[in-house]
DNA sequence: AAGTTTTCCTTGGACGGTCAACCAATAAAA
DNA sequence: TTTTATTGGTTGACCGTCCAAGGAAAACTT
């Protein structure tokens, strides 16, 4: 059976494993046995191939993250205005690949535990980074400076809790629900006359909230 | 020591001892020795006030929902017209209480866990139907049915997703900006002649994207 | 081309440690 | 005395890691 360069397959076979029991029995029952079990392999094959268990898990989540960019970087291949460009950005994150229920537990679980780890936790800053990065790049085209950032935010936060929505309580019936709120979102904002540039200082006037 | 009448007070100790240890040490070491000894108590004391460790978890997560109602149903006694109600319930979500590290901690932990546990899970369904159920009560005062439908559903995403971003990255700066973004939301949509009462059957008009 | 050596892959069990749950035993109030 | 609170040690199960052995392909030698 040994023929050489099995690590590359080997490692992928593990994360794939990873994920699956992550959804399946959770992210704390996944355990080094478990998940070669999965794999159909020994549990000495994780240590061969990782330097120990967390490592095992940083890539698997790693893994996540870099399909998510490379469904990004497909849309955007075909996209040219701005416009359109943002688009793809935000379709990349309501693709069909980010509502498999696999995908939700794992980007869950790694939600749940990226505060202990720092490792974890460069994933998600990337996530975030490269999401708020992506955005700005077209809105800058779109409107001024400060509406700009203030609209990345925005965006990737309506994004985000989208998500977050539909990966805690199953998926959508229609898909293109998300997609057509947060299109919405971004139509509302760019048409507005951008009077509440008031950089954030105020809230919008003439609303009368409570005492904070 | 042994008085009548410890079982609330121990409870709570439990409780707060479990969310100081899931954030000091992640949810994975928030093993039951550790949070007894947190609370001062031995270990068996636990499973002498609860049925088993799951039970722990489940009150200490019905915990961080219970305050959190607490403080929105506090902000609304003071709101009077729907517009003012609308942006009570966005600041309680908002609030100070909503910005703590070990809040962050604990509603992270649960997000992370919630897929495995009907228990948790029913939590963040109570949470997510509060909020979604409050918004929509004020909307329909302001927009018509459909459309309120569609900014319940947005502005709850929002407040989840900037809540969620500082959540991983770290209390912002300015308490009011996720305010202020929220706020900006709401008003945009208020505004806005709701022509994309598409109802999410079609994208933005004339916008154009890429192939799904 | 056949035999030999080397290299890499793979297994499954052993070890030390930790955990949740359980269980007397103790002690203070009632 | 009865009841309730509390302790801390025990138990059995499971976990991550390590390791020694074996086996099959590849590389090398002749």
């Amino acid at each position: 059976m040994p023929k050489l360069g099995m690590g590359p397959i080997r490692r992928r076979q593990l994360v794939e494993a990873a994920i699956a029991v992550i959804h399946e029995e959770g992210f704390a029952q996944a355990t080094v046995a478990r998940i070669a079990r999965r794999a159909g392999v020994s549990s000495g094959m994780v240590h061969h191939y990782f330097e120990n268990k967390d490592e095992l898990l940083f890539a698997t989540m790693r893994h996540l993250l870099a399909e998510l960019r490379a469904d990004a970087v497909a849309r955007l291949g075909t996209a040219q205005d701005p416009r359109q460009r943002l688009g793809a950005i935000i379709d990349a994150c309501f693709g069909e690949a980010q509502f498999d229920e696999q995908v939700f537990s794992a980007w869950l679980a790694l939600y749940g535990n990226a505060r202990q780890s720092g490792r974890l936790q460069s994933i998600l800053s990337i996530y975030h980074r490269r999401l708020r990065s992506s955005l700005l790049h077209e809105l800058r085209r779109l409107v001024p400076e400060p509406e700009a950032q203030r609209l990345a935010e925005g965006v990737g936060a309506m994004i985000d809790g989208l998500w977050l929505r539909y990966a805690l309580t199953g998926k959508p019936d229609r898909p293109e629900t998300p997609r057509a709120l947060t299109h919405d979102y971004v139509a509302a904002a760019l048409e507005r006359p951008s009077n509440s540039a008031s950089g954030g200082l105020n809230n919008s006037p003439g609303q009368g909230r409570a005492n904070s």
